[in-house]
DNA sequence: ATCGTTGCAAACGTTTTGCATAAGG
DNA sequence: CCTTATGCAAAACGTTTGCAACGAT
């Protein structure tokens, strides 16, 4: 959401592109390689930005076009792309919000709560601590997520920054 | 949710009760103070456990009881509580899930993804890593959420261990 | 030919709303 | 009295499902 003027990190290394390893992941399931399946794919990796399933869908060909793709086949394919290992989700007021995992590093968010602005940061300290708390604890960590709120740079230099999204 | 056996953290020391600061709140809000909240602020602060909103209702006195509290009531009493900063919110497959604020020292969470257990853990080495990078990003934080996801000691020692939640 | 996939419509679970009535200050 | 709060019913919201037709392998 409110993704337009992100600054993204470095991509890291990859040898497939996300359809190639999609394609993998379908053989590997015993699934079918559809063209809506594909056109998504496609879409999806063509920008890098959070996005929501009605953000995609508002993009996305309209019903009568030889590529529109039902808002049922949209929530189908984005589990089956987290499943494929393609992109990572979280849960943020209340909807999905889906990000690029494959050829992506991990990350964190900033979320501005004035503009609801989504920023990016990395953080190897961090997952050391992580880790280290949670082999305190004995638990066996498979990920997590953070979120830091609060106002952004730009929010709180610039006095009545009017808000970007005012969904809940 | 499935916080039956979860080890509370300890208590920071704190002047009011749960119910006087809630009844300094509506004071300066010109809220009223209802039997339903006063109820509810009891019921919540009786036990210390992480529930959502159908939890707490099914622990409420059914339709026809003299402190019978309807649902919507329940929700906005809720959102009430956050705003007085009585309660704290996360979201958590889909639902909100609360947990004390008030007189409760900040946290995180561990997330088992097999028996659903929320358990706790508090590290004040996060809290400052993420203020150094918060400062470094001049991000002005409020709060933050981290929510660590993996598998709990007991179930990655017991074989077998079925789930206790099922929900999505 | 099989069996996963699609689009549709309808359902779902959670949370919110409009409104008439009740009740706190 | 004035205004907030309540309960009800119904809506809203994001998401999922059953199903018949379709299409990939």
């Amino acid at each position: 959401m409110n993704s337009s003027d992100q600054d993204p990190l470095e991509p890291v290394q990859v040898s497939q592109t996300p359809l190639e390893r999609f394609e993998e992941y379908l053989l590997s399931r015993g699934l079918r390689k559809t063209k809506q399946k594909v056109f998504l794919v496609e879409r999806v990796f063509s920008h890098h930005e959070h996005f929501d399933a009605d953000q995609l869908m508002e993009q996305l060909p309209s019903k009568g076009d030889e590529n529109y793709v039902s808002r049922p086949t949209v929530y189908r394919t984005l589990k089956e792309f987290v499943d494929a290992g393609l992109l990572r989700s979280f849960e943020l007021n209340g909807r999905s919000v889906f990000e690029h995992d494959y050829g992506y590093p991990e990350h964190d968010h900033f979320y501005c709560l004035k503009c609801g602005e989504l920023t990016e940061f990395q953080s190897e300290e961090l997952t050391r601590i992580r880790d280290e708390i949670a082999r305190e604890h004995k638990f066996r960590v498979r990920s997590h997520r953070l979120i830091v709120q609060g106002i952004c740079h730009e929010c709180s230099s610039r006095r009545n920054s009017r808000r970007r999204q005012d969904r809940v």
